[in-house]
RNA sequence: GUGGCUGUAGCUCAGUUGGUUAGAGCGCCGGAUUGUGAUUCCGGAGGUCGGGGGUUCAAGACCCCUCAGCCACCCCA
């Protein structure tokens, strides 16, 4: 007797899969988010994950272009998967300007792929969670980035957590008066490591790759450890600006969105002015914003995101600004992990009807529906079984009751429901079962 | 892409300077208990020692390659 040869079953490098008990609060997340982007008027939209190539590599950047899953289709043609979701909105607003009308405002929940080395929390596929409004440029909608990013977080269960904001004009602003207007990408990217690296590395790699001088490396590091309450931050940082236009408006933008994000009855505790955050992407232009939970700071940044002057300047002359971000599906659902926030249960389902008086299926089948539609979500075990092993089913699975009725039960009309983390049990008629079930969960 | 660490049962890990049939806990399956789980008792299954090659009388252990995971750089979600 020859063995059958198998094929050895495996996922690729960076590559997951999802199962149950991942995907279940995974689901539940993604639901959140969903109904948080659609109470603002953020509508649906999804892209295929394949591009012509020259939409995804017109960005340009060498690390993107170096990280692009890359190959020729059966065509010939030569194809990409999309790396992130705003290349392809930039793509799908310039292609559809007309009939979508602005402002644009659309969120998109989808996976991305890049060909990167991979490290912990880091995937070569991974969902991207973003929103984005194109087509205005009015402080409105800077604050209802911040707004949405708030409410989300306490929808998913999260009390304490910071919304660190800047504004991009502020740092250039101060790049101006120091006289570094042209080295702002490498600037930028050196302090937007300061918390990670320490002031010490920041300063070394502003000498070295921006060429600051000793003075100006100070100045910046200065600007960007002031802390405080957003008036202090402004008051601070506004000598510092002083004389560069686009910086002392910069400064008064920051206090409008405050100010709004005030208004609309978000806790200013949760908003702090961060002169240190820059982002790294360099099509940022106004208002950039990282989110961190106060619980768990070394988790990093769980949404992101900021204001672009110039979405699709490569597909089409019509100028879209927009401002929008980006929630960090795998850091949250990690750090709700972390802070107890997800059961381990492997079943949506709420409730277990046991099967095992097995000429009544007919009478399960109906006690299963009835609890459907009092919205209790109800698993029929598929075969008549003994009640220890079912129980031992519903406990391994995570069910959190379970429905017991025998042919005593169905003779008088009656159910047990039984809480299976107390182990306590109720007898209740059939007729009330779903009621008593939902009272229970 | 560069550098470092790791890989033994489903999971977490033991396994002496290379030396007989590779172990434990938990989990899983069955039974005690054919109408009550998670606690108890008894029994059982399960391992190409990540994969390939080499050194050796002898490799889980040593060497090389490869795959995967983790960490740092880079970049970013």
């Amino acid at each position: 007797m020859s063995k059958p040869q198998h094929i050895e079953p495996r996922t690729l490098k960076g590559f997951r899969d999802y199962p149950p008990e991942v995907m279940i609060p995974r689901e539940r997340l993604m639901e959140t988010a969903r109904r948080v982007y659609r109470s603002y008027g953020y509508a649906p939209i999804d892209t295929p994950a394949l591009e012509y190539l020259e939409i995804l590599t017109g960005k340009g950047s060498d690390e993107t272009d170096k990280q692009l899953y890359r190959f020729k289709d059966h065509g010939g043609r030569d194809v990409g998967l999309r790396f992130d979701l705003t290349v392809p909105l930039a793509r799908f607003a310039a292609q559809y300007a007309q009939q979508l009308g602005l402002p644009f405002k659309r969120y998109h929940i989808a996976p991305v792929w890049r060909g990167e080395n991979t490290q912990r929390g880091r995937y070569r596929e991974f969902v991207q969670c973003d929103f984005d409004t194109v087509g205005v440029t009015g402080v409105a909608s800077d604050i209802e980035m911040v707004l949405v990013i708030h409410d989300l977080l306490l929808a998913v269960g999260f009390e304490r957590f910071t919304i660190r904001v800047n504004h991009r004009g502020v740092l250039n602003g101060l790049l101006e008066t120091l006289g570094l207007s042209d080295r702002s990408t490498e600037v930028l990217r050196a302090l937007d490591k300061l918390t990670k690296m320490g002031a010490d590395k920041v300063r070394a790699e502003l000498a070295s790759t921006a060429g600051a001088s000793d003075e100006q490396a100070g100045k910046l590091l200065e600007f960007a450890a002031v802390t405080g309450s957003a008036d202090e931050v402004l008051t601070a940082i506004a000598p510092l600006v002083a004389g560069s236009e686009r910086g002392e408006a910069s400064v008064g933008r920051l206090r409008e969105v405050l100010a709004g994000v005030g208004a609309a009855g978000a806790s200013l505790d949760r908003v702090r002015i961060d002169p240190s955050i820059a982002r790294g992407l360099d099509y940022y232009t106004g208002l950039v914003l990282e989110t961190t939970l106060d619980d768990l700071p070394e988790i990093g940044s769980v949404a992101s995101g900021g204001r672009y002057d110039d979405l699709a300047g490569l597909y089409t002359k019509q100028a879209l600004p927009g401002i929008g971000a980006s929630l960090g599906v795998d850091r949250l659902l990690a750090a709700m992990e972390e802070l107890g926030l997800v059961g381990d249960s492997k079943t949506p389902a709420d409730a277990l009807v046991v099967y095992f008086a097995e000429d009544r299926l007919g009478d399960y089948l109906k006690l299963a529906a009835s609890l459907r539609a009092a919205g209790v979500g109800a698993e029929l075990y598929p075969e008549a079984k003994k009640v220890g092993a079912q129980l031992k089913y519903a406990d391994k699975k995570g069910f959190r009751l379970a429905v017991i009725a025998g042919p005593d039960e169905f003779e008088r009309g009656e159910c047990q429901i039984k809480v299976l983390a107390t182990g306590e049990s109720v007898t209740v008629s059939l007729a009330e079962a779903p009621a008593a079930a939902q009272r229970l969960l």
